[in-house]
DNA sequence: GTACCCATGTAAAGTGTTACATGATTAC
DNA sequence: GTAATCATGTAACACTTTACATGGGTAC
């Protein structure tokens, strides 16, 4: 089976509704596609090099001021082609979805460590955090149905990350409500 | 900051309450822990090798039948030290849970493209699947309060997997819905 | 002038997956 | 005998992160 290398399809996806330099694709991953996919930008340089060189996207350079080259991506005919092919390949596989803190509180409490309750809570106000900062994008974002309409795509990502972490938080306060009450 | 290697200090977890060969940890992310964290043999192997280079785990060679080797590793009290850091140390990240069909679903809505709902089916298919196959487990094992309380963290990390399978397939049934409704 | 952001890259190392390799044991 | 599972390893490659490196633009 051949490796599935998302992140030139992610970043064909951002290419395929505006012109994008490599510095503006590195910000779309700080915002909504980076609740569901991270990428740095010394990933997604060379990445675009490739790409052009393959001949999915092209470029053109513009100058900011008097001298800063900025390079301007677009995808290409044959870049779209493989797009679609992407979009419309069935994702076999489910993700892994690695969380260290899972694996961490099912040890920690097999043994029963003096610290539970305090890791809980660290891990709860990060959480709460992110939960918020969510929230307040809805919000922000999302103020009226025109809006959800017109931005389905990134409502319906908003949304699962929404929920993913109202659960989370429920979750652990539920694990934190039984640790006091034990105790 | 140094790199994490998570993987170590779980399996030193689970060297933590008994002896394991390193097929018997190969298995245990199979069970458990695998809705949380993976790994395959060919990465193990090598972790344990050097962990025990390191004095963290030691192990003894146990014979099956008359020529089959085993090495039964135990953790040392130079790795339980470690162990403890580990989990009294907050997980200052928040786990990146990388959902390739999140994205994809991302831009083919953008697109308008036609095979959506045939996309949204076969990831409800395997979601359901998995949220099929997490309740059998459930049942299985948690099959009265006792069980719960004898194995709370294993407890803990079902019910977390399935709250989360739970959730995706009624945000992906809600999507659905949607489009069947709207088309 | 300085702090913060814009903008682009490379190098090195760490993490994870797939493929290659081998052989023993057990249940049928 | 043969298929499935037990058991352990290495090699090659792909993906991701951290660190190194440089310079321009803008707002105060």
């Amino acid at each position: 089976m051949a490796k599935k290398n998302t992140l030139r399809y992610i970043l064909l996806g951002l290419l395929s509704t505006q012109k994008m330099t490599g510095y503006d694709l590195n910000q779309a991953f700080k915002d909504e596609i980076g609740e569901f996919w991270q990428a740095k930008h010394s990933q997604i340089y060379p990445e675009l090099t490739k790409m052009e060189q393959e001949g999915w996207i092209s470029y053109e350079v513009e100058i900011s001021g008097t001298k800063l080259e900025k390079k301007a991506y677009s995808i290409t005919e044959a870049g779209k082609i493989e797009l679609v092919n992407w979009l419309d390949t069935p994702s076999e596989a489910l993700p892994v979805n690695r969380d260290e803190f899972v694996v961490k509180l099912y040890f920690i409490n097999n043994m029963d460590d003096p610290h539970l309750l305090e890791v809980i809570n660290n891990q709860y106000k990060l959480h709460e955090a992110r939960l918020a900062h969510l929230e307040r994008r809805k919000e922000l974002i999302f103020s009226s149905q025109k809006e959800i309409d017109d931005n389905y795509g990134h409502f319906l990502i908003l949304d699962h990350g929404l929920t993913r972490e109202r659960d989370y938080v429920s979750w652990l306060s539920g694990i934190r409500d039984r640790i006091e009450k034990g105790s």
